[in-house]
DNA sequence: CATGAATGAGAATTCATTCAT
DNA sequence: TATGAATGAATTCTCATTCAT
């Protein structure tokens, strides 16, 4: 009955490969890429070394693969209610639910310590800040960017560059709050900004630049 | 008061201090602090490594030392040109002309680099990050809220929280920006972005939200 | 005599065996003992690593194994014209083409990346460089000096010993090109010495010391 | 006194760097390039592993430096005696003089150990290959072509390619002895043939060619 | 006070070989 | 019997820091 036996022994790899995974993941963003040595990876993961090696080939590839099934689902709620917001029917509303949301997720510690790893590592290895970067903030802004054109379209949002309204957007909510979780870890930035507060007024200075004039 | 024979010695070693100063700053931003050595530094100062460690302890204080010199002198031109900004009489002129200044000061390498040296340890020396945050962004940040406040004062901005508001500015202007000179060093974001455009249109925004209501 | 499962049995085996040797042979000759790894040839040989352990012990064994295959026919041509000399009728010409395959044999890429090996493992591996030893220069020495023995005897060469003489024709014919060979590869070798023209030269010399006074 | 100080350093450092390179000398013939580790020679040579790659950068500089320096003064005599030969007033017998002595250095085991050496890493250090073959073999036989076109200007050997000559005298003296050191080590290679009787022999042939014809 | 050496340890990576399934 | 995993050690190279001269 060969099937069983390939069948366990490719879920025993691939058992392997996840459990080794998971322990990169945790320890990458605990202790960072320099800090973090595979020996540890595989003890945590209950495998040897060379099984690491093995299915990952190095160091590098290990961090790129781990970062990248992270992004796999990271962005998803996000970026589903800025699609969903193109059809909205309480644009101020919406907004600010979006807003309150996307801070929430952004300050969350395994957003970022995953942001500082890769800031950390750019210089080392930049093809992992092109990867997170383009898998992360830049599909979010692209998101925001097409959302806005919609209402534009729609007449709820002034006639202008609808890029520029993103990065607008998303700044005025997680600019200052990002910014200070990459400095002191995204618990301490929450505790020093009050989010629902501050999403509100983000949405607000949004809405009084971008509203179309009325006649 | 040190007589003659100290003060050549003194000035001896201020100038090995400086020698290693100056060193530590182009290896540590170019390379960052994991990717410089001792070695390197002392090496490029001309002076041996038991003169790094007897004026500076060790790395880390090092490092602090160097980070701290820099922050001396870095911000100023903008903090003045922010409290002048105080008193203007053309503030959307001025404004203006601050945001392009303060977006070219930020996207500067050197600006850049530091931040990216500073957060890439933030996790392992988390005084280096404090005395940066401390010094750099919120003391642009306290100052802008202060010359806010003085503009809310004079009438000439809308009566809010001027914190909030310097936040807001801060972050429509350098935001997008900083964020993706941190992924990519500053030339990259520099060459993605028209600075003079870009501040163009945070101001706007900042205006149409902040300017006072007429009547 | 084994039945028909038996010998499927055996021809799988065999095949697997063959292929491992096939695999084996490519990688040592290209990258040399130390250089393969026994992953890379049970990759190579689509096997798996126990196959090779159960068929051939240890690496050891395997090259042994390998070298000596390849022992098995190498020399034969040569060796061939080397009997065939000894009843020649136009021992100048006969020389000469004898000189010309032997500097042609010699310098093929397998035969001096063979050499190569064996030396390279000669301290550590010192079975094999006597196997390695005995099977191939030895073998031609020694036909060379029987067939000058019997060229002797025949009265077309001088009387003398035939071991020196069979040493003073292999080196004057291969004796530089090899030496290169060893530290630059055969094509490199090849390159450098016209093989027409130098087996020409070495037949003269030879005959010049070796060909019997007339009177 | 800083002279003394600077002196003494200097030779503290140069004391080191010579026990290194006779530590690696030593262990690199014995064992190989690859059977040879830093640790060995360090403490071979009583100096921490450091000092080995501070002063020589890398594992492939350090043999490079070693074999660099044993070919220094190792074919000098040979030269020597070779250039001498121009001039000679007995050419069988300075002939016969040269060839025992070139036989015996070359069978002298350090230097079959170094060419097994060169040889074992000639794919993986071809600079080292090409350095060796330069300053070893090919100068020697550069030197053999040169007195043997003085040879032929004198009218003491016949009139041809002088390095073919030169090819010719080397490897009929020692192209099996040392063919055959590579595989078993010199000693056993000086066991096997007599070296008086084998140079005796090479000559006789040698001169037998390149005698002038008489008239 | 400064230079070169030493310490002492760690980290990535690799390999031949053997279990376990 | 054959596959993937595990073993277990080795090797090159690097670094921050401290002695000794």
């Amino acid at each position: 009955m060969p099937d069983v036996t390939d069948t366990a022994t490719l879920n025993r790899s691939e058992q392997k490969r996840r459990a080794i995974l998971a322990a990169g993941h945790e320890l990458f963003l605990k202790q960072g890429y320099q800090g973090t040595t595979v020996d540890q990876i595989a003890a945590k993961a209950q495998v040897s070394k060379q099984t690491v090696y093995k299915q990952f080939g190095d160091k590098e590839e290990l961090v790129f693969d781990i970062v990248s099934a992270v992004l796999e689902n990271a962005a998803a709620p996000v970026l589903e209610r800025i699609a969903a917001l193109a059809e909205t029917t309480d644009l101020e509303g919406d907004l600010a639910e979006l807003a309150v949301e996307y801070l929430h997720t952004v300050l969350a510690e395994p957003v970022t310590q995953l942001r500082r790893l890769v800031i950390a590592e750019a210089g080392r290895l930049p093809r992992l800040a092109e990867m997170y970067y383009r898998r992360a903030p830049a599909t979010t802004l692209e998101a925001l960017a097409g959302t806005f054109g919609r209402l534009n379209d729609r007449g709820l949002l002034r006639d202008t560059d609808p890029s520029m309204a993103a990065d607008h957007f998303a700044f005025l909510v997680v600019g200052r709050p990002i910014d200070q979780a990459l400095f002191f870890g995204g618990t301490r930035a929450k505790a020093d900004i009050d989010p629902a507060h501050y999403a509100r007024h983000a949405v607000e200075v949004f809405l009084a630049a971008y509203r179309p004039t009325v006649y």
